[in-house]
DNA sequence: ATGGCTTGAGTGTCAAGA
């Protein structure tokens, strides 16, 4: 089973990209940030004649979440249980045996600001769910733009993002937190090249000179990381004309072991 | 240099991203 995830920045746009995403790395399931629309301007007919269904919790200019999949999904939920939010940023749906989080968590702009206190209180909420769903279903996949560099080799000038947002030691507090109810970073279950980055900015020609962040990520439950043979960043679509800011990431999963 | 691009909204120019 191959899982993914890719921040799109605004699925209208990027439709042909994930089309032909879709065709060459047949994904089992694609996990959607930043649709940018509400379920009137969502493609599902498109998506539909490439293969796949699509599950949408989506929100006009912003956020948006989607989880892409060849199977009918079960058991859906939108948005975090228990926490009052207009924000469109959760959708989660059992494939496979598998229970898929598609998360889009928030930027938080500025240390300090009001939005990183929203930041911090989101994913306090996410960690006390994601604790509960774990007792339900042991193979959890947490997937999505966490807006968190977990650590400094994930940081392409750890000196000047010392402290800044994506970097600060509360956020980083609230990713490990999230590793110890057991998730595993499955891209650092193997060997990567040094400065692996997911996002790079648009601006500064970041991208061509790699001065980018790893702040998409791809967490297993301990059940679920034992069966992950790679993790991998695709670079390629970055490298297209109106590319999104972010690069998928890829996990491919062997089949369970018979009981 | 609190900039630089890109998107959506809406038709002038701003909010937001990260």
């Amino acid at each position: 089973m191959k899982i993914a995830t890719w921040n799109v920045n605004s699925l209208k746009v990027r439709l042909p990209h994930v089309l032909d995403w879709l065709a060459a790395v047949q994904p089992d399931a694609l996990c959607l940030q930043e649709t940018k629309t509400e379920d009137g301007g969502f493609p599902f007919a498109a998506l539909e004649a490439a293969g796949y269904r699509a599950l949408h919790n989506g929100q006009k200019t912003y956020n948006g979440v989607a989880i892409l999949a060849r199977d009918g999904p079960a058991d859906v939920v939108r948005d975090l249980p228990g926490f009052a939010d207009t924000q469109k940023r959760i959708i989660a749906a059992t494939l496979g045996g598998v229970r898929l989080v598609c998360a889009y968590m928030p930027n938080g702009q500025a240390v300090g600001s009001d939005k990183y206190e929203y930041k911090l209180r989101w994913l306090a909420a996410l960690a006390d769910w994601l604790k509960a769903e774990l007792q339900r279903h042991p193979h959890v996949a947490l997937l999505g733009d966490f807006n968190i560099a977990p650590e400094d080799r994930d940081v392409h000038d750890p000196v000047a993002w010392q402290g800044q947002i994506l970097c600060s030691e509360p956020e980083r507090a609230a990713f490990r937190r999230l590793t110890d109810l057991g998730f595993v970073d499955a891209f650092r279950q193997f060997e990567q090249p040094e400065k692996s980055f997911s996002w790079w900015d648009y601006r500064m020609m970041a991208f061509r000179r790699n001065q980018g962040l790893r702040i998409d990520h791809i967490l297993l439950s301990s059940a679920l990381a034992g069966r992950c043979s790679a993790c991998t960043i695709d670079k390629t679509p970055r490298k297209l004309e109106r590319p999104s800011d972010h690069a998928p990431v890829v996990a491919d999963l062997a089949d369970p072991d018979p009981a």
